[in-house]
DNA sequence: TGTACATCAGTGAACGCGCGTTCACTGATGTAC
DNA sequence: TGTACATCAGTGAACGCGCGTTCACTGATGTAC
């Protein structure tokens, strides 16, 4: 019985909700406070009783985009029929997430956030895509040293990083207005074969 | 004689370099018209004899940067011995260029000017330096068809682009404090061995 | 089961701020004669 | 060479705006008895 009340009963939730949309539609130049308690239908006081500050806001959206990130990583690569094969689905993710939620994408890179080590909870979130892309590269490469794999891991990062921000910005491909997302993973697929990066 | 007189002279030159100044200083979210005006020793409405808006004055602070990219990658790569070993300094010297200048590279990056567009000079500005990469990377492979081609090309320009990326953010390497570009230029060189990628 | 009251989670007005931009103005410069 | 005057390139005050944040307040909720 969702009737408008004094009390929200979930406006924490609400207002991360109401914040992603502004990403969506405005983009990161355009998320306020103020905007977001207004979407989500409160007043501009309101969000304090759940964040002491708008970077912390931001912060927790941010975070959130990290475990969405390393969700749909996951969601690509619960397919994948060798460690190769997982680490290039890996990397579609990677890229499909950043084209599809580029705003997110903007705020999760930062440099919004000043000191890096501020929030536990988004350092800790986004060493969830970074690790699980490392873990992949070292399960394909067994019998590398610690400085193979470290060059590897780097490239294959750097790779897929690019590809994402690249794409995200429609500044690769002619075709900036692929909509199908088979299209955009053939592309992918084809443009990044991580395992080139890897024959060391 | 540098006197102050109440016509600056070549304030349209003092704007850009102030607001280098500021970006490099302050970074980009500080950078605004009025604090340009400030450090340019001007008031606040100078500025509008020479761009009719912010927007235009930002646009040719990243069309100068753009510029300057082309120029460092070219002078990375002078030295080169081999169609290869062009294209990696070219790599070099964009990786350097954004790690040196991490405030401009983001204002160059976008996605700050809405329509792409809309000044003709930023775009050809951009345009120099993904035009070299690609050229470099047409010469180490004259044999490949078109659709190889425009793969290395993706997939060199992503690798750059993306260890150009996550270095500036610190993100990459645990040494942040490289300073060094002597150890940096070993560390890149032995990251992105583009030839490896090329491999088709 | 009712009631008194503390606490929680909102409201809306207000503060101060810096911003982009405009406007009437003015000092310096260049040019015609 | 002087002088009148148009033009150029500045000044500084002002406008309106939206922002983050604070504050006194208040309606709703939960709890003790």
């Amino acid at each position: 019985m969702p009737k408008p009340s004094y009390h929200h009963g979930d406006l924490k939730t609400a207002l991360l909700v109401a914040a992603r949309a502004i990403l969506a539609e405005e983009g990161l130049s355009k998320l306020t406070l103020r905007g977001t308690a207004r979407k989500a239908g409160v007043s501009q006081a309101a969000p304090y009783y759940h964040f002491p500050d708008k970077e912390s806001l931001l912060a927790s959206v941010a975070a959130e985009g990290f475990l969405d990130l390393a969700d749909l990583m996951e969601n690509y690569a619960a397919e994948a029929k060798s460690p190769a094969d997982r680490l290039q689905k890996l990397g579609i993710g990677y890229v499909v997430f950043a084209v599809k939620n580029a705003a997110v994408f903007r705020l999760m890179q930062g440099p919004y956030f000043e000191n890096p080590g501020k929030f536990d909870f988004l350092q800790s979130a986004a060493d969830l895509s970074s690790a699980a892309l490392k873990h992949a590269v070292h399960t394909c490469l067994p019998d590398a040293d610690r400085k193979q794999l470290e060059m590897a891991c780097a490239a294959a990062w750097a790779l897929v990083h690019g590809t994402a921000v690249l794409r995200m910005d429609g500044r690769m491909s002619q075709v900036t207005d692929i909509e199908d997302e088979a299209e955009l993973t053939q592309y992918i697929t084809h443009q990044m074969d991580i395992k080139r990066v890897l024959s060391l």
